[in-house]
DNA sequence: TTTATATGTTACACATACCGTAACAATTAG
DNA sequence: CTAATTGTTACGGTATGTGTAACATATAAA
Protein backbone atom coordinates (compact mmCIF):
# COMPACT_ATOMS: atom_id res chain seq x y z
CA UNK A 1 0.00 0.00 0.00
CA UNK A 2 0.71 3.37 -0.12
CA UNK A 3 1.19 4.35 3.55
CA UNK A 4 4.49 2.18 3.27
CA UNK A 5 6.40 4.35 0.59
CA UNK A 6 5.13 7.37 2.19
CA UNK A 7 6.39 5.99 5.95
CA UNK A 8 9.82 5.02 3.82
CA UNK A 9 10.17 8.87 2.83
CA UNK A 10 9.80 10.21 5.88
CA UNK A 11 11.49 8.24 8.13
CA UNK A 12 14.48 8.04 5.56
CA UNK A 13 14.44 11.84 5.52
CA UNK A 14 14.65 12.33 9.37
CA UNK A 15 17.30 9.73 9.99
CA UNK A 16 19.10 12.24 8.03
CA UNK A 17 17.85 15.38 10.27
CA UNK A 18 18.86 13.30 13.05
CA UNK A 19 22.25 12.99 11.94
CA UNK A 20 22.50 16.43 10.61
CA UNK A 21 21.23 18.58 13.50
CA UNK A 22 20.88 21.38 13.86
CA UNK A 23 22.00 22.16 10.60
CA UNK A 24 18.77 22.79 8.63
CA UNK A 25 18.53 20.39 5.68
CA UNK A 26 17.32 21.33 2.46
CA UNK A 27 15.03 19.02 0.49
CA UNK A 28 17.88 19.38 -2.37
CA UNK A 29 20.29 17.70 0.16
CA UNK A 30 18.04 15.24 1.57
CA UNK A 31 17.50 14.41 -1.74
CA UNK A 32 21.03 14.08 -2.67
CA UNK A 33 21.76 11.11 0.05
CA UNK A 34 18.11 9.12 -0.37
CA UNK A 35 18.31 9.25 -3.74
CA UNK A 36 14.49 10.28 -3.05
CA UNK A 37 12.52 13.11 -5.07
CA UNK A 38 13.30 16.56 -3.86
CA UNK A 39 9.54 17.46 -4.48
CA UNK A 40 8.21 14.06 -2.85
CA UNK A 41 10.39 15.11 -0.16
CA UNK A 42 8.49 18.48 0.29
CA UNK A 43 5.18 16.81 0.26
CA UNK A 44 5.85 14.31 3.04
CA UNK A 45 7.83 16.69 5.31
CA UNK A 46 5.25 19.49 5.04
CA UNK A 47 2.93 17.28 6.88
CA UNK A 48 5.62 16.80 9.57
CA UNK A 49 6.08 20.41 9.59
CA UNK A 50 2.06 20.95 10.40
CA UNK A 51 2.15 18.56 13.14
CA UNK A 52 4.92 20.02 14.65
CA UNK A 53 7.51 17.26 14.78
CA UNK A 54 9.94 19.41 12.08
CA UNK A 55 10.56 23.06 11.75
CA UNK A 56 11.29 24.37 8.37
CA UNK A 57 12.78 27.89 7.34
CA UNK A 58 12.32 28.90 3.51
CA UNK A 59 15.12 31.49 2.26
CA UNK A 60 18.58 30.88 1.32
CA UNK A 61 19.76 28.74 4.00
CA UNK A 62 17.10 27.29 5.03
CA UNK A 63 15.77 23.70 4.69
CA UNK A 64 14.40 21.28 7.44
CA UNK A 65 15.12 20.87 11.10
CA UNK A 66 14.07 18.15 13.62
CA UNK A 67 12.14 19.56 16.11
CA UNK A 68 11.31 17.09 18.41
CA UNK A 69 13.95 14.64 20.21
CA UNK A 70 14.26 11.47 18.10
CA UNK A 71 13.79 9.67 21.59
CA UNK A 72 10.65 10.92 21.30
CA UNK A 73 9.44 10.81 18.05
CA UNK A 74 7.61 7.42 17.97
CA UNK A 75 6.91 5.98 14.27
CA UNK A 76 3.23 6.43 15.30
CA UNK A 77 3.53 10.06 15.52
CA UNK A 78 4.78 9.78 11.64
CA UNK A 79 2.47 7.44 10.42
CA UNK A 80 -0.33 9.62 11.49
CA UNK A 81 1.02 13.34 10.36
CA UNK A 82 1.30 11.23 6.90
CA UNK A 83 -1.82 9.07 6.55
CA UNK A 84 -4.98 10.64 7.12
CA UNK A 85 -6.64 7.01 5.63
CA UNK A 86 -5.78 3.82 8.40
CA UNK A 87 -4.63 0.64 6.98
CA UNK A 88 -6.98 -1.36 7.90
CA UNK A 89 -10.06 0.85 6.71
CA UNK A 90 -13.63 -0.47 5.74
CA UNK A 91 -15.47 2.11 4.50
CA UNK A 92 -19.31 0.03 4.72
CA UNK A 93 -21.26 2.54 3.02
CA UNK A 94 -25.20 2.90 4.00
CA UNK A 95 -26.34 1.21 0.52
CA UNK A 96 -25.90 -2.88 1.05
CA UNK A 97 -27.39 -2.50 4.57
CA UNK A 98 -30.69 -4.83 3.49
CA UNK A 99 -31.41 -6.06 6.87
CA UNK A 100 -30.52 -6.34 10.58
CA UNK A 101 -28.16 -8.77 10.45
CA UNK A 102 -26.53 -6.92 7.54
CA UNK A 103 -26.45 -3.97 9.49
CA UNK A 104 -24.63 -5.94 12.44
CA UNK A 105 -22.35 -7.69 10.97
CA UNK A 106 -21.00 -4.25 9.51
CA UNK A 107 -20.77 -3.35 13.04
CA UNK A 108 -18.69 -6.12 13.89
CA UNK A 109 -16.60 -5.99 11.24
CA UNK A 110 -16.06 -2.45 12.00
CA UNK A 111 -15.12 -3.08 15.27
CA UNK A 112 -12.55 -5.71 14.11
CA UNK A 113 -11.15 -3.67 11.93
CA UNK A 114 -10.37 -1.12 14.46
CA UNK A 115 -8.73 -3.93 16.77
CA UNK A 116 -6.34 -4.31 13.94
CA UNK A 117 -5.45 -0.61 13.27
CA UNK A 118 -4.76 -0.38 17.02
CA UNK A 119 -2.69 -2.97 17.30
CA UNK A 120 -0.44 -1.89 14.57
CA UNK A 121 -0.28 1.85 15.65
CA UNK A 122 0.48 0.47 19.33
CA UNK A 123 3.34 -1.44 18.12
CA UNK A 124 4.26 1.69 15.93
CA UNK A 125 4.09 3.44 19.15
CA UNK A 126 7.18 1.65 20.99
CA UNK A 127 9.71 2.13 17.89
CA UNK A 128 11.22 5.39 18.10
CA UNK A 129 13.49 6.92 15.85
CA UNK A 130 16.07 6.93 18.19
CA UNK A 131 15.89 3.05 17.93
CA UNK A 132 16.07 3.47 14.08
CA UNK A 133 19.62 5.23 14.58
CA UNK A 134 20.41 2.73 17.03
CA UNK A 135 20.12 0.00 14.82
CA UNK A 136 22.79 1.56 12.41
CA UNK A 137 24.93 2.66 14.78
CA UNK A 138 24.37 6.39 13.80
CA UNK A 139 24.13 8.96 16.56
CA UNK A 140 22.79 12.37 16.65
CA UNK A 141 23.83 16.08 17.74
CA UNK A 142 20.22 17.10 19.12
CA UNK A 143 20.00 18.17 22.36
CA UNK A 144 16.86 18.73 24.24
CA UNK A 145 17.84 22.14 25.39
CA UNK A 146 18.14 24.12 22.32
CA UNK A 147 21.56 26.25 22.08
CA UNK B 1 -7.64 -0.54 1.95
CA UNK B 2 -8.81 -2.70 -0.44
CA UNK B 3 -8.70 -5.91 1.35
CA UNK B 4 -11.06 -4.72 3.41
CA UNK B 5 -13.81 -5.01 0.98
CA UNK B 6 -12.68 -8.11 -0.16
CA UNK B 7 -12.46 -9.57 3.06
CA UNK B 8 -16.26 -8.56 3.89
CA UNK B 9 -17.55 -9.93 1.14
CA UNK B 10 -15.40 -12.87 1.40
CA UNK B 11 -16.11 -13.57 5.14
CA UNK B 12 -20.10 -11.92 4.85
CA UNK B 13 -20.62 -15.22 2.71
CA UNK B 14 -18.94 -17.31 4.54
CA UNK B 15 -21.40 -16.43 7.52
CA UNK B 16 -24.14 -17.33 5.75
CA UNK B 17 -22.54 -20.88 4.20
CA UNK B 18 -22.09 -21.61 7.52
CA UNK B 19 -25.73 -20.66 8.54
CA UNK B 20 -27.29 -23.10 5.86
CA UNK B 21 -24.67 -25.46 5.77
CA UNK B 22 -24.86 -28.45 4.26
CA UNK B 23 -27.30 -26.95 1.82
CA UNK B 24 -24.99 -25.29 -1.30
CA UNK B 25 -25.82 -21.82 -1.94
CA UNK B 26 -25.56 -20.04 -5.11
CA UNK B 27 -23.88 -16.63 -5.64
CA UNK B 28 -27.73 -15.38 -6.21
CA UNK B 29 -28.78 -16.42 -3.10
CA UNK B 30 -26.06 -15.22 -1.24
CA UNK B 31 -26.71 -12.10 -2.97
CA UNK B 32 -30.03 -11.76 -1.67
CA UNK B 33 -29.37 -11.93 1.86
CA UNK B 34 -25.96 -10.13 1.87
CA UNK B 35 -26.92 -7.53 -1.10
CA UNK B 36 -23.55 -8.00 -2.65
CA UNK B 37 -23.59 -8.53 -6.35
CA UNK B 38 -23.61 -12.35 -7.54
CA UNK B 39 -20.57 -11.64 -9.85
CA UNK B 40 -18.95 -10.19 -6.59
CA UNK B 41 -19.56 -12.89 -5.12
CA UNK B 42 -18.21 -15.50 -7.13
CA UNK B 43 -15.36 -14.15 -7.95
CA UNK B 44 -13.89 -14.06 -3.98
CA UNK B 45 -14.96 -16.99 -3.42
CA UNK B 46 -13.48 -18.43 -6.23
CA UNK B 47 -10.09 -17.67 -4.40
CA UNK B 48 -11.72 -19.96 -1.68
CA UNK B 49 -12.26 -22.81 -3.84
CA UNK B 50 -8.79 -22.37 -4.75
CA UNK B 51 -7.47 -22.46 -1.42
CA UNK B 52 -9.85 -25.42 -0.53
CA UNK B 53 -12.02 -23.31 2.22
CA UNK B 54 -15.23 -24.16 0.58
CA UNK B 55 -16.15 -26.01 -2.60
CA UNK B 56 -18.03 -25.60 -5.46
CA UNK B 57 -20.50 -27.93 -7.74
CA UNK B 58 -22.16 -26.37 -11.52
CA UNK B 59 -25.27 -27.12 -12.54
CA UNK B 60 -28.93 -27.12 -11.64
CA UNK B 61 -28.35 -27.50 -7.82
CA UNK B 62 -25.08 -26.73 -7.46
CA UNK B 63 -23.61 -23.82 -5.61
CA UNK B 64 -20.92 -23.03 -2.75
CA UNK B 65 -20.70 -25.62 0.31
CA UNK B 66 -17.89 -25.31 3.41
CA UNK B 67 -15.14 -27.50 2.83
CA UNK B 68 -13.66 -26.98 6.71
CA UNK B 69 -15.31 -26.52 9.98
CA UNK B 70 -16.07 -22.64 10.67
CA UNK B 71 -14.15 -23.77 14.12
CA UNK B 72 -11.22 -24.07 12.01
CA UNK B 73 -11.42 -21.43 9.09
CA UNK B 74 -8.94 -18.28 10.61
CA UNK B 75 -9.09 -15.16 9.19
CA UNK B 76 -6.08 -15.02 7.95
CA UNK B 77 -6.85 -17.69 5.65
CA UNK B 78 -9.64 -16.19 4.14
CA UNK B 79 -7.48 -13.19 3.82
CA UNK B 80 -4.59 -14.69 2.10
CA UNK B 81 -6.91 -16.54 0.12
CA UNK B 82 -7.92 -13.40 -1.51
CA UNK B 83 -4.72 -11.04 -0.91
CA UNK B 84 -1.89 -11.62 -2.58
CA UNK B 85 -0.35 -8.05 -1.80
CA UNK B 86 0.66 -7.49 1.74
CA UNK B 87 -1.39 -4.33 3.95
CA UNK B 88 2.40 -3.50 4.98
CA UNK B 89 3.97 -4.47 1.67
CA UNK B 90 7.07 -2.30 0.75
CA UNK B 91 8.45 -2.42 -2.70
CA UNK B 92 12.29 -1.09 -2.21
CA UNK B 93 13.24 -1.37 -6.06
CA UNK B 94 17.02 -1.07 -6.79
CA UNK B 95 16.86 1.98 -8.64
CA UNK B 96 17.24 4.26 -5.39
CA UNK B 97 19.88 2.50 -4.08
CA UNK B 98 22.98 4.86 -4.49
CA UNK B 99 24.81 3.99 -0.59
CA UNK B 100 25.39 1.36 1.67
CA UNK B 101 23.64 3.39 4.08
CA UNK B 102 20.51 3.58 1.82
CA UNK B 103 20.75 -0.34 1.27
CA UNK B 104 21.47 -0.66 4.94
CA UNK B 105 18.23 1.59 5.47
CA UNK B 106 16.32 -0.33 3.49
CA UNK B 107 16.55 -3.52 4.93
CA UNK B 108 16.06 -2.76 7.98
CA UNK B 109 12.64 -1.06 7.07
CA UNK B 110 11.91 -3.89 4.87
CA UNK B 111 11.83 -6.10 8.07
CA UNK B 112 10.29 -4.16 10.66
CA UNK B 113 7.29 -3.84 7.98
CA UNK B 114 7.68 -7.83 7.87
CA UNK B 115 7.38 -7.84 11.53
CA UNK B 116 4.20 -5.19 11.44
CA UNK B 117 2.70 -8.16 8.74
CA UNK B 118 3.01 -10.98 11.37
CA UNK B 119 1.37 -8.72 13.81
CA UNK B 120 -1.93 -8.58 11.99
CA UNK B 121 -2.20 -11.71 10.28
CA UNK B 122 -1.13 -13.54 13.93
CA UNK B 123 -3.97 -11.22 15.53
CA UNK B 124 -6.00 -13.10 11.75
CA UNK B 125 -5.09 -16.65 12.94
CA UNK B 126 -6.96 -16.07 16.39
CA UNK B 127 -10.19 -14.99 14.79
CA UNK B 128 -12.14 -18.21 13.40
CA UNK B 129 -15.24 -18.03 11.25
CA UNK B 130 -16.78 -19.86 14.44
CA UNK B 131 -15.95 -16.78 16.93
CA UNK B 132 -17.67 -14.70 14.28
CA UNK B 133 -21.13 -16.82 14.23
CA UNK B 134 -21.18 -17.11 18.29
CA UNK B 135 -21.13 -12.92 17.98
CA UNK B 136 -24.23 -12.83 16.34
CA UNK B 137 -25.84 -15.78 18.29
CA UNK B 138 -26.04 -17.47 15.04
CA UNK B 139 -25.40 -21.31 14.85
CA UNK B 140 -23.61 -23.86 12.41
CA UNK B 141 -24.65 -26.98 11.30
CA UNK B 142 -21.50 -27.93 10.21
CA UNK B 143 -20.47 -31.45 11.28
CA UNK B 144 -16.72 -32.26 11.08
CA UNK B 145 -17.88 -35.91 9.82
CA UNK B 146 -19.51 -35.25 6.39
CA UNK B 147 -23.33 -37.12 6.37
C1' DT C 1 16.14 46.81 -3.37
C1' DT C 2 17.67 43.05 -5.84
C1' DT C 3 19.05 38.36 -6.20
C1' DA C 4 19.40 33.71 -5.07
C1' DT C 5 17.40 30.03 -2.69
C1' DA C 6 14.05 27.34 -0.23
C1' DT C 7 9.50 25.77 1.11
C1' DG C 8 4.81 24.56 0.09
C1' DT C 9 1.39 23.77 -3.07
C1' DT C 10 -0.65 22.66 -7.45
C1' DA C 11 -0.77 20.30 -11.64
C1' DC C 12 0.08 16.91 -15.12
C1' DA C 13 0.88 12.43 -17.37
C1' DC C 14 1.13 7.76 -16.76
C1' DA C 15 0.27 3.56 -14.57
C1' DT C 16 -2.12 0.60 -11.48
C1' DA C 17 -5.88 -1.00 -8.92
C1' DC C 18 -10.63 -1.30 -7.65
C1' DC C 19 -15.73 -1.36 -8.23
C1' DG C 20 -19.95 -2.51 -10.12
C1' DT C 21 -21.76 -4.81 -13.73
C1' DA C 22 -22.39 -7.49 -17.88
C1' DA C 23 -21.43 -11.28 -20.81
C1' DC C 24 -20.31 -15.76 -21.89
C1' DA C 25 -17.96 -20.34 -22.11
C1' DA C 26 -17.91 -24.58 -19.54
C1' DT C 27 -20.29 -27.68 -16.76
C1' DT C 28 -23.92 -30.21 -14.62
C1' DA C 29 -28.59 -31.97 -13.12
C1' DG C 30 -32.86 -33.27 -14.51
C1' DC D 1 -32.30 -30.66 -24.68
C1' DT D 2 -33.06 -27.26 -21.28
C1' DA D 3 -32.27 -24.65 -17.31
C1' DA D 4 -29.16 -23.27 -13.91
C1' DT D 5 -24.67 -22.43 -12.02
C1' DT D 6 -19.70 -21.56 -11.63
C1' DG D 7 -15.64 -19.35 -13.30
C1' DT D 8 -13.54 -16.18 -16.11
C1' DT D 9 -13.10 -12.14 -19.06
C1' DA D 10 -14.20 -7.56 -20.29
C1' DC D 11 -15.46 -2.80 -19.79
C1' DG D 12 -16.30 1.87 -18.24
C1' DG D 13 -15.74 4.73 -14.36
C1' DT D 14 -13.48 6.11 -10.32
C1' DA D 15 -9.80 6.41 -7.25
C1' DT D 16 -5.12 6.28 -6.00
C1' DG D 17 -0.05 6.20 -6.56
C1' DT D 18 4.21 7.81 -8.84
C1' DG D 19 7.47 10.65 -10.73
C1' DT D 20 8.19 15.11 -12.13
C1' DA D 21 7.62 19.95 -13.28
C1' DA D 22 6.14 24.56 -12.30
C1' DC D 23 5.32 28.37 -9.59
C1' DA D 24 3.71 31.47 -5.82
C1' DT D 25 5.45 32.78 -1.42
C1' DA D 26 8.90 33.76 1.79
C1' DT D 27 13.48 34.73 3.46
C1' DA D 28 18.36 35.64 3.88
C1' DA D 29 22.09 38.00 2.15
C1' DA D 30 24.45 41.11 -0.93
Amino acid sequence: MSASTKLYTAVRSLVHLAETHPVPQSSSQISEITGIHSSKIRKILSFMVKDNLVDSEKGNSGGFILKIPPSEMHLQQIYCAIEDRKAFHLDVSQKYIKSKETEDFNKYFLGLFTDIQIQIETKMMNITLADILKNFNKSTSFKKNKG
